[in-house]
Parts: structure tokens; C-alpha cells; sequence
DNA sequence: CGACGCATGTCAAAATGCTGACATGACCGA
DNA sequence: TCGGTCATGTCAGCATTTTGACATGCGTCG
């Protein structure tokens, strides 16, 4: 069987909530439970505020390109799409000139709403780092992104 | 509460893909992935998972109990812990004798999968450090419960 | 004793996300 | 040019999760 393997732990860890990935699995639900709290005040749930900051960032962004973006399938994120769309915050061409693409991109309404709950969000992750000795931020985003990508990215 | 830091950010961060917020996500997805498909292999999804290692650290754990440690409501936990009773993975009183939880607890066919399953999800999280200098990693431990604390946890 | 708050388990309905599948269009190598 | 391959958007079905609500049992305080 796979047994090859003695388990042979690096660091003690008799407890589960010890491990990294409880803490990790931890953290992110603190996170997605207070940016829902905070999004809830502006009429946006957490993947429709990634899909409007991803557009304010890079206009013109795909429906597949925006799953990617906010770790989803693509008909998650068509279904967000939809949503943004029938709130009149993004727009989306009925047909691709290019390929089968079809850039999505901000309206002003959708500027001015992100614009509104941009605060709120940054306010979290401002609480969030607090705590975090400043110097160390740096090293922790790499340890995270090296995590990321050991699991296969 | 004294704001200390005036400058509006304290790191330009003038790319979403910058913030400690996304890179937690991406983290935390990358991470449910990959116990995903390791997990596949021995029948149990990540939530199943959790609750055999939970119940196999504090045997007799309330269905409320096990839904706080996995950081769901307390309907999902009672559908998973259905899925393992059905499955013969643990136990659980029909009624209560104290109070009105029910102690679940793990069968000896539940402690085997925990078993079995173990190595693999030990192997994922092995992985996930790699690249990870082991020194930094208890600092990075204490970074994710102090931004988990300072969200209200 | 009795009422209230609180935690728990459970049901029903809705929302959300994913898997599987299909058709279309661009790209590339033979 | 043509056939294969890949990526995209979309549909349908299913699984998972959450929201809202309700009844039960315990403890406490009046």
C-alpha cells in the first residue's frame, strides 16, 4: 500500500490544530467571514467584489479569465458575471470580435460601487495584518507563495 | 487606538494580486485541491476528513462541536457526520443522556480510513512546506493565528 | 417553582459551486 | 489547405453549503 511512506513528522504536531493547514484553512475562513460582514453593507458578496477589482485592474478580462482569477470554475463565474451584469456594474459585448472571448469591462456604476466597498475591504485586511510585525509581511507573502506553488500551483 | 500608521499603505501594493487577502485564497485553494485529490483515493472528501481526525483527537465531540472546528454551520456538519454514520465510520447515540448532543465517536472501521488516509494528507501538507525554511516556520504559524485573532476570530 | 436565555439537533428552502457535456472559434503542424 | 488540439462560453444535472426557522433540553435568575 502507500505505506511506504513511515510518517515521519518533520515538527511533533501530536495535535491537529497544530498542523499548517488547519491554521491556514483557519485563517482564510476569518477572512472570507469578515469580508462577507464587510461586503454585506455595500450589496456585493466576496467573488462578485474579486471580479470587480480584477476588471478595475485589468479591463477587458474574459469570463474564464476571471474564474482564474477568483479560484473558480468558469460557470461559477459566469453566474457572477450575470449577476454584475444585471445590476448594470459591468458590461459585456454579446459578441466576440476575436476569438470566443468576450472582454467583460466596469461601468461606471460598477466604478463607483467599488470604489465605496474598496474601503471597507481594505479596512479588514488592514485589521488583519495587525499584529504581523511589518518587517515580516514580506517573508510571509513568500512563504505563502511558496506553499502555493510546491502544491503543484 | 492610535493610528500609528498615517500613510495610507504601508507597502504600495497597487496590484490586488499583492495583497495578503488573495494570496491567503490562493494558498487555501491550492491547498483544498490537492487534500481533494489525495483524499479521492481513500473515498473521503476534505470536509469527512476532518471530522475523522477531530473525532479520532477528542472522541465524543457534539455535531455543533465538530462544526465549529471545521468552520461550517452546523447543517453541513450534521449532513457530513449522516455520510459517515451511513458509511460505518462512526457512531453515534440515538439519543442523548445528558444534554441534547450527541457524542460521536470513531469505529474501529473509521480509524482504520483515518488511518489510511492519514499519509496522504500528512504527505499534501509535507509538500506544502517544502521551500518553506523550517526555521521561519513557527513565525509563520504565529502570523496566521495573530491575523486570525485580529479578525474577530 | 417558573420564566428566560442559551445551546443543540433538525427540517425545509434557497443559494452557491462543481462535474459532465457540447458547440464554436483560434491556433498550429503536417 | 486541412486536421488535430486547445480554449472559451454555455447548458443541464447534481452535490454541497448556507439561511431561516422550529422544538427540545439545560442552566440560571427572579
Amino acid at each position: 500500500m502507500t505505506e511506504r511512506t513511515p510518517v515521519p513528522p518533520p515538527h511533533p504536531a501530536q495535535d491537529v490544530t497544530e498542523h499548517v493547514g488547519y491554521r491556514l484553512k483557519r485563517t482564510a475562513a476569518a477572512l472570507r467571514g469578515a469580508m462577507d460582514r464587510a461586503l454585506r453593507e455595500h450589496g456585493l458578496t466576496v467573488p462578485q467584489y474579486s471580479c470587480l477589482e480584477l476588471l478595475d485592474e485589468r479591463p477587458g478580462l474574459s469570463n474564464a479569465d476571471l474564474a482564474r482569477g477568483t479560484f473558480v470554475t468558469r460557470q461559477s463565474a459566469n453566474v457572477v458575471l450575470r449577476g454584475l451584469g444585471d445590476a448594470g456594474l459591468i458590461t459585456r459585448p454579446a459578441t466576440a470580435d476575436h476569438g470566443r472571448a468576450l472582454p467583460a469591462h466596469l461601468t461606471p456604476a460598477g466604478r463607483e460601487r467599488l470604489h465605496a466597498a474598496r474601503g471597507a475591504v481594505y479596512a479588514v485586511e488592514a485589521r488583519m495584518i495587525t499584529g504581523v510585525p511589518a518587517d515580516r509581511l514580506p517573508a510571509l507573502l513568500a512563504d505563502l507563495d511558496a506553499m502555493t506553488e510546491a502544491l503543484g500551483d
